[in-house]
DNA sequence: GACACAAAGGTTATATAGTAACATAGTCGA
DNA sequence: TCGACTATGTTACTATATAACCTTTGTGTC
């Protein structure tokens, strides 16, 4: 039996939203960097919904919402950051961006990237983590970090949930 | 206890090619599709050591090869057919591209990849793939493929080999 | 407050990766 | 040898990302 990613059942998003942002708040304040006013921005863009952004989506975004230019470097810049503090991840296989539900605990990057809907879940399997990892050492290989983007249907897009179907939701499976 | 793969070990990489080669020829004529000059002199570049290539690169190897210029569709047209073919490999966070060591078998695109010394050495674990398709199926997510790069040092970079160290090697770990 | 320094952001230009659209040239069966 | 199809050539362009340099802002120290 399956468990619907919050990801792609209904949801409150805006909660999704300002819970990310408290969470990005109290990293950033615990480490002693700057969640300036454009990371944040930058931060609450990519949170906007589940489906990762691409750099000059974003840019777009910005320059909408500040009525003024914004170049590459400013969002590159912004992303870094984030990147660094765990606060995002990169999805590979889309040259895009979206945010990360659990900043604080260190995991790997795996994900559930649907090609109908876009959205990208986020899954939360230590085990998994380890099997690679395990993988990896008997072939002498030591592992700084993991990519695992999984393409294919959502719950939703398959016909495959048994709630009602909505457009969002996450999990950690 | 590692055993280290085939390309980090000592090996004879032109058996590497020329396998590889055949195979390619194998799998073409059994499906019917033309491995024309430009796709096999591509593809025998690709395999020329076990690093990705970018596209670019390839660009330029190719415009000295046949000392004219190449254009970039040319070269993607050739990297669209060795894909579909299952010949090569997309590596997503290099943007480059890889020889398939066994493009008969069907299996999921997975990798460790060297910071240091760049090479990609391709894993065969369905057991992985099995268990990465359980763990979607959990959200009720139908999987497409599969895409698992691993970054990290290789058994030479590391010092973690229990042979002498050499340029090349691969294995189906 | 005034200064010095560091960090963040702005600006311009450019590098790298990939594709669209259309023209030309081989391949092969009828 | 004609026509249809596939492959390649060519030009132009879009998309993604970074380098280099400058300006502004924050922050600690006096």
């Amino acid at each position: 039996m399956e468990h619907t990613p919050i990801a792609c059942s209904h949801h409150d998003h805006d909660h999704c939203i300002s819970d990310a942002l408290e969470a990005a708040r109290q990293v950033c304040l615990g480490r002693g960097v700057r969640l300036t006013d454009l990371r944040l921005q930058v931060l609450e863009l990519i949170w906007q919904n589940h489906k990762p952004l691409g750099a000059y989506t974003l840019m777009e975004m910005l320059a909408k919402a500040n009525t003024r230019r914004v170049a590459p470097p400013t969002v590159y810049r912004a992303l870094d950051f984030l990147l660094e503090q765990g606060l995002i991840h990169r999805i590979n296989v889309l040259n895009a961006f979206i945010g990360c539900p659990s900043p604080t605990t260190k995991h790997q990057s795996h994900f559930l990237i649907c090609r109908a809907c876009g959205i990208a879940i986020e899954l939360n399997q230590p085990a998994l983590s380890q099997q690679i990892i395990g993988v990896a050492q008997d072939a002498g290989f030591v592992v700084e970090s993991q990519s695992l983007e999984v393409s294919g249907l959502c719950a939703n897009c398959a016909g495959n949930s048994e709630h009602p179907v909505h457009e969002h939701g996450h999990q950690h499976a």
